[in-house]
This record gives C-alpha cells, sequence and structure tokens, in this order.
DNA sequence: TTCCGTCTTTGCGGGCGGACAAAGAACCGG
DNA sequence: CCGGTTCTTTGTCCGCCCGCAAAGACGGAA
C-alpha cells in the first residue's frame, strides 16, 4: 500500500539509509516510489521460485530465509535484521527468488518493484554500489559457512552458528547474551547442517558446562568465550 | 605490463566482452587501461588476505581459487574459464581477497586496477550492472553448494560436483565427456567436502560401472545420465 | 632404462552423528 | 483447569565416512 495511507513511526523510513549515499532529496524520492508491508509472524514476503518482482529493506523486524531440496528438506540460508536488504536478486537479473523469506517476529518492510529500483537505481548510482557491496559480503559470508561445512564437525559447526546469531541478534541481558528472536533447535539444525537430535544433545552438554541457557526457541549465552573457544580452537586437553 | 608492447593474439581480447554492452569506442577505452598478465601452471594471480588491487577477466587457461582454514585445510571455492571474472572483491568495496587463485593450466589475464576499473564503472553504467549480475550468479551458486553439503550424502555431492565440471569445463571425445583441465582426486574433495579417499573409492566403484573412466589427473564421463541420476534421484534399486 | 616423486588405490577399524522411538515439558486454546 | 499441539530431551542402534597405513601405478628426469 503507499506509504501515505499509514500512520508510521518515522524512525521506520530510516531503514532507507541503506541506499547508502543520498541526499536528502534522494531518500523521499526513494521514499515516495515504496510501498510497504506488514508481515506478522510466519507470514511470507515471497517464496522460492516465484517471479522476483520486488526488492524490500527490512525496517523492524525479523526474517529468516530459507530454501527447500527437492526432498522437501528445509535449509536457512540467513536471517535478515533490520535495515538489511532483501530479495536482492530483483536488482541483479535474477527472474525468480532463490529462496523463501518468512517473518519469525512480526515485522515492517520499505519494498520496490523491479522497475522502480531499476529507475531508482539509474539516477542514484550510489544504491547500485551499494547493493553490490551487500552483495560481495553475503558472497564472502556463504563461502565462510560452505568451507565450515566442509571441513569442521558439528560441534564446531553449531558453535559457528551460534557465533554468528549472537554477533547479528544478540541482546544483553543480565548474565549473557539473548537471541532477540525465537529460534529452536530445529532452526539451529537447519543453520548448522545437522539435526535437532545432535543440536539439542550438544547445547545440553553445554548448558551443563555453564556455556548457554536454554529455552523453550530461547537461547542466552552465558560465557561467549568459551563459545569462542569451541569455535575457533578446539583445544582437546583444558 | 602494457598491451602494446606484447604481440597478442586478437581473439584473447575478446574476453573483454564480459563487460556485456559496450561499444567499440569503450571496449577500446577498456583494453587500453588493462594491463596483461600471463601466469604459468601453478603460479598465482593473487592470493588469500592480499590487498584486493585489481581485478581481472580471464583470457584464456583455467585457475582455481581456494581458501585454506587457520587449520591449514584447504578447500576449492570455484574453477575460472576463459570470459570468466576474478577478483571482483576489488570492484565491491572488499579490502583483501577472499582467496587464492592459481592457474591450473597455462593461462593468459586481463587486469584492471582498483582505480582504472573504478572509473571505466563511472562513464560505463553497464560494467557495475553486469559484474553484479556475476555477484548474483555466483551467490546462488555458493548457496546451492551449500544447500548440498547440509543435506546431501557424499556420494551425490561428488557427482554434483562433476556434473559441474563438466557443465563449466567439459570436452567431447570419442564416447565420453572429459574435463578440460587435470583435475586430482585430492581437488575434488576439496570441491565436495570430503577426503580423497573416499572420492577414489567412489570413483573405482563407478568406474566398475561405466559411468566414468578415469586416468591420472584426467576423468572421462563416459555416461552422463548415470551421473545425473546419482546426483539428482538416488533410486536405491537398479 | 632406472630412480624418484606424485598421484591413486585398497584394506581395516573406529567414531561421529544420523535414524528411529518415546517420553517429558512448555505453550495455547477452550 | 484440561486436552492438544509443538518443541525438546534422552536412549539405543547402526552405517557412513574419516583416519591411518601401505602398496601400487604413472610420469618425468637423468
Amino acid at each position: 500500500m503507499p506509504l501515505q495511507e499509514k500512520q508510521l513511526d518515522p524512525a521506520l523510513l530510516d531503514a532507507v539509509d541503506v541506499f547508502g549515499g543520498l541526499d536528502p532529496s534522494g531518500k523521499d524520492e526513494a521514499l515516495a516510489a515504496a510501498h510497504w508491508r506488514k508481515l506478522e509472524t510466519g507470514e511470507r514476503a515471497f517464496e522460492q521460485d516465484q517471479e522476483a518482482d520486488a526488492f524490500y529493506v527490512l525496517s523492524a523486524g525479523r526474517l529468516k530465509v530459507t530454501q527447500v531440496t527437492p526432498e522437501g528438506q528445509e535449509i536457512i540460508i540467513r536471517y535478515i535484521g533490520p535495515k538489511e536488504m532483501f530479495g536482492c536478486v530483483a536488482v541483479c537479473g535474477g527472474l525468480t527468488y532463490p529462496g523463501t523469506a518468512t517473518a519469525v517476529t512480526d515485522s515492517w518492510a520499505l519494498g520496490w518493484t523491479r522497475a522502480t529500483i531499476g529507475a531508482l537505481a539509474q539516477t542514484y548510482p550510489g544504491i547500485a554500489l551499494n547493493a553490490m557491496r551487500t552483495m560481495g559480503g553475503r558472497l564472502q559470508d556463504t563461502q565462510s559457512r560452505l568451507r565450515e561445512m566442509q571441513t569442521e564437525r558439528v560441534e564446531r559447526r553449531i558453535a559457528h552458528g551460534i557465533a554468528r546469531l549472537v554477533a547479528q541478534a544478540g541482546r544483553r541481558v543480565e548474565g549473557g547474551i539473548l537471541i532477540d528472536f525465537p529460534v529452536s533447535r530445529q532452526d539451529i539444525a537447519e543453520l548448522t547442517g545437522t539435526t535437532l537430535h545432535t543440536v539439542s544433545r550438544t547445547l545440553s552438554a553445554w548448558q551443563e558446562r555453564g556455556v548457554v541457557e536454554l529455552g523453550r526457541q530461547k537461547l542466552t549465552v552465558r560465557d561467549p568465550h568459551a563459545l569462542v573457544v569451541i569455535a575457533e580452537d578446539l583445544p582437546l586437553k583444558e
């Protein structure tokens, strides 16, 4: 729906800052061309193999981008937080979305159709430049995960995966850092390439050692240093 | 070295076509700004963590891009063939190369410094657009491999990896398709996330069944259909 | 040819982690 | 408060694949 029709917290519009060096009039132009989308928890912004007709910037909330294999197994490609782009494929030549974007908390996003964002990018080259930077960062990120998958054992992969969640969505609480959205054992399994059973066992062992504190769809890291030790080093003895 | 100083097969300069919609004068300008690099087999165009000061398009030959883990284990990120870009990170904001590019056959590449390619991209927006397309394709490609690593068994991963090599560098020969550059069992292992022992065993079994024919650093696919069946379907019987 | 280094094959044992199963715990709706 | 659903824990078993080891094959150099 057009932006004008909604009463919005102006702060949500700051998400457009993600485009980088836009002057105030450029921002206004970009916002005028945008549409607004609210996504209830569980709702999907778009689905895998659907025509890539829009590009988004998340204003608030949290999404997960997933892919399903032909056999029906699901994996999590990445989580998207506020001021992050998603549906980038719509601006870089892809015809269909390679994955599905699902809200894991109630979320709000700014959207542009493929044609609109294309026209904007013509006028403001900074947009394309910025999108390219983002894509470059994600490519490197994905390559790192690929390297982890190829070379590391399950426990280290889980540690890396959780460290990444902490960096992206960690919130300081008393006595630790809480992952700031609901995340199940199954989610962590799909993020690290294992099964929820193995994740559960591994995390239980960590809880035993005081590294984490567990809850239903909740995870608090009590000892971030220990997590790093598991992820990076794996010293077999003390 | 400047292009003028070398006697070159003009066909090699066609690699600049990879930039997409450049008019003839644009091509000339791009070529005038380029420098030329020959890479002997085993020579490196750049190394991991080195400052990303140049961007390249391969004219002829073949490179592999690898990463090493802190523990010293090596993995192959991708192979680069003629008319493919590499060192893209130099045009999209990265400070250092995320991997090492090594020639696996004698190769020739056109190179541009970061500043030069930046200036060119200013003048010819098609260059940035095209680079973005390439990055998008690679991101999806890497995500596919990640999905394979998370969900598939070793045999299927090897089949997928070899199918990818066939698509990228397969050459029709009598009775099959040959991978057109030297590739060892160790290489395939680093590409598919397993060990050279397991690769050797798997390929031997396939050879037994007539799917492939093996040689020293050489691989011919005799029955591409069977390879696809292994990669996609995995019917337990027959 | 012979030597030598690199690449490849093959055997064997053990362990990580996946598959299956079932019970327990937390949340939600009525 | 209660039943149903979803999420989580925990146990047991077993198979895939890695690690180790050693021999075999191939190609290049002298």
